[in-house]
DNA sequence: CATAGTGTAACCCAATCGGTTACACCTATC
DNA sequence: GATAGGTGTAACCGATTGGGTTACACTATG
């Protein structure tokens, strides 16, 4: 059975990501790496504890310090954003001009 | 010959795309679409004007409307922050962790 | 000519990103 | 055990951006 991504789920955080999968293997910590990235430990500390968003330059600096695409870290970054803009409800109320042209 | 994106050449931003393959086909101006979306007229005129970006929340607004996916949009968005963001300087010395380890 | 419609600008508020400074806590060293 | 250094987070600040409201200039319509 396929892995289903469902509404109800909210995405994991490219900063949960980023912990786990890339610094805790390589043993790096905030300071470590923020210092790679060239940027401040509190920059690095908000997105690891998953209260920062990956911006665009962050996911080229983190593309380029652990060699992925900086599209790796932005389309987590989005799949997030989007799940959180779906709890919302006022999106929901727009109709499809399609269904019902002005 | 394929298609070629270079860094050099900036994306089209969704907010041309938006007037031009949506808005125009179907005689829609700002203040119909503004309306149908939920949004205030000199929020879409932004976007239109490629003055302002594609959030998470206009994104599902938008699919709503034109029976598209928000992802569409978003990364339609995405190609252009990415681009504007290669553009500055201090991301491209960040180094690789392969290469040079701490 | 008067009115309505349209799109943009100015202003305001709120949120977020990023850096600096400071602090509390932990670890390492002597 | 005391001290110094390292670490991660919080507070504050400035800048930017998104969104709405109000106002204005311009255009279209009757």
């Amino acid at each position: 059975m396929s892995r289903q991504r469902t509404r109800n789920r909210k995405p994991t955080h490219p900063g949960g990501i980023l912990q786990r999968q890339y610094m805790e293997p390589l043993g790096l910590n905030i300071t470590k790496l923020s210092e790679r990235l060239g940027v401040s430990r509190k920059t690095l500390s908000k997105i690891v504890n998953e209260r920062g968003s990956i911006t665009a330059d962050m996911a080229l600096r983190l593309s380029k310090a652990f060699d992925t695409t900086p599209s790796l870290w932005l389309n987590l970054q989005q799949a997030v954003d989007l799940w959180e803009a779906q709890q919302g409800e006022e999106w929901s109320e727009v109709e499809s001009l399609a269904l019902c042209p002005l």
